[in-house]
DNA sequence: TTGTAGGCGTTATCAA
DNA sequence: TTGATAACGCCTACAA
């Protein structure tokens, strides 16, 4: 390894300042951009700015005006899950596109320890942010009571129930798995069972919820089998005690598309037809929808449009100087392919 | 919507000092942990801390330190990908992992536009964080010259061409692809073709060398097809692309497993029995070459490693207080499996 | 339109 | 062991 000096002190408004024969209250409104600064000194301090390299520095900033332009996005998610959950790529990236489009740096924050846990609670109280989104947080998630306990402007994508005081924006989880599991037993199926998965979310408990409307008298809890993540080997477990319990079943509503992925790989070593034997559903409509043989009929969900709403949701806040709480419903929609 | 007021002023060292009966000069040493403080003094600010409810402000300890305690993660990368590439979540984790134990807090800053990169720059340079980590660079990437001319403690995952006075972290792509495409050829096949891919990144560059090496004589650049990204779709249409062009082909080196994937699916929609007529071999050892059928043989890529290293090579320059160039390569394996 | 100067909340140096 | 007291770099009244 070769090596190279540290870097030398960075240049100030002095600096500037001196260079353009100024003093250092016109090379502020200058870099400001604030009116009353004649054209021949806003020239001056541009060409002494590049001249001595000069660049702001944002700590001095930030201590004099309270602000530092960036909100956090905190992504508390398994290990396993952050590696392929095709929301959360799409929530980050549409959040990113509003943040950006208001000059916001979106920062993102990862807990994936008790301890990332305590020092992202620490960065967010330190005045590095002005707003924070968080997603993926479970039921009493402790980022959650240190965020409103905080009192920054925030947004939940999602609701973590037990954490009121925060707004939030998401889907109807309840109405989209009752509307997309009537579908399927709209195709004539009364045998119809569940792979659920996530039941310490909000979303993962909202969808058996629907699932339970829409079945009624139909539902029986032995064709009900619990995993803790959206996971493919949760589909492909879930797939396989499924039919072990009810060799007889005719549909399945599986909590995500991975789910259901793993499930059709299931039924294809069992020889089982989708959808003439067995109708399957998912949720998301994400890129796996389209990859499974057949394809997957699905809810689609707007992951990117709940990250653009919980990105105003903050802007908001932070433009009206107060705190809001409520939540936002984001509409769904059931996109019916060939798998059921 | 419901609105609570905005918070009020927070406490300050000023504040803890008073209600405490000491200076601001102790309060500040027992926050710090230094030595040279009373057992009385040190119980009496920390009771006062805790009443006023004071938290540090990370501002002016900042102006004051010039430390941010944060270490910035950029990644650049188009769309698409970034909501299925395997390696972009691994290579988070491993780097957070890393700077989690050392007590930096990991921001994530996410590169989709110009502006962004702009911003990014600008963030970059204001004293928020004290070093940089870089990945999915491209070739002449504006970011990677912005870190360079900022003097910043740095590394990059891979190696972007054109860029110097960065150090980096990366495999082997040369050797690792032509290890893949040696194994591929030992099972007695001639016609073996590639479906490259990225040829704007070092990665794909280099697999594609390492295949040239590989096949010597036997290379047909007819039996070459190139892409943009590492994506499923391009495996689809690279394959069929392959097909027509060579119908007699009996090998492909994908180069990456998503796009194996497709190459897959489109095989088998062709009738062609993978490994027995065409055998298909991939790269990254990701989540897709598990839930390929047949599972794919692949090249194996410490995708946490290489974030876990780059991690250390800015930790490092920090500790030293210098910049160092130079880079550090991992090993990569080849794992058979039962595609080829 | 420009200059002056106080202070944001900390840390760190120097006396006491 | 503790207490004053400068900075750190910037913004922003206020005065000129």
């Amino acid at each position: 390894m070769s090596s190279e000096t540290a870097r030398p002190r960075a240049a100030t408004i002095h600096d500037v300042a001196a260079a353009a024969g100024l003093s250092r209250g016109t090379v502020s409104r200058v870099i400001n951009g604030e009116p009353y600064v004649s054209p021949e000194a806003r020239a001056a301090v541009e060409s002494a700015i590049v001249q001595v390299g000069y660049v702001p520095n944002t700590a001095a900033r930030n201590l004099k005006t309270k602000r530092s332009g960036a909100i956090a996005l905190v992504v508390h998610e398994p290990h396993s899950l952050f590696l392929e959950d095709p929301n959360i790529g799409a929530i980050l990236l549409g959040t990113n596109s509003v943040l950006s489009q208001a000059d916001y740096q979106l920062v993102t924050l990862i807990i994936d320890s008790p301890r990332d846990s305590d020092r992202v609670a620490e960065y967010l109280k330190g005045g590095f942010v002005d707003g924070v989104i968080i997603i993926s947080a479970r039921v009493q998630d402790p980022i959650g009571r240190a965020v409103a306990a905080i009192g920054i402007p925030a947004a939940f994508v999602g609701h973590p129930p037990g954490i009121e005081g925060i707004a939030y924006v998401g889907i109807d989880n309840v109405a989209a798995a009752r509307a997309i599991t009537e579908r399927l037993l709209a195709t004539g199926r009364r045998r119809v069972g569940m792979i659920a998965s996530a039941l310490d979310r909000d979303s993962g408990r909202d969808r058996l919820a629907g699932f339970r409307e829409a079945t009624g008298d139909l539902f029986d809890p032995e064709l009900v089998v619990e995993f803790p993540l959206y996971s493919h080997s949760a589909g492909i477990e879930g797939m396989r005690q499924l039919l072990e319990r009810a060799p007889d079943i005719e549909g399945v509503f599986a909590a995500s598309d991975a789910i259901a992925a793993g499930a059709l790989d299931v039924l294809r070593d069992a020889g089982r037809a989708v959808p003439a034997d067995v109708g399957v559903v998912g949720f998301d409509d994400s890129a796996w929808a389209l990859r499974c043989q057949p394809a997957l009929s699905t809810v689609h969900q707007p992951a990117a449009g709940l990250g653009e709403a919980a990105a105003r949701l903050v802007l908001d806040q932070i433009a009206r100087a107060e705190i809001e709480t409520g939540g936002t419903i984001l509409d769904t929609s059931i996109v019916w392919r060939m798998s059921a």
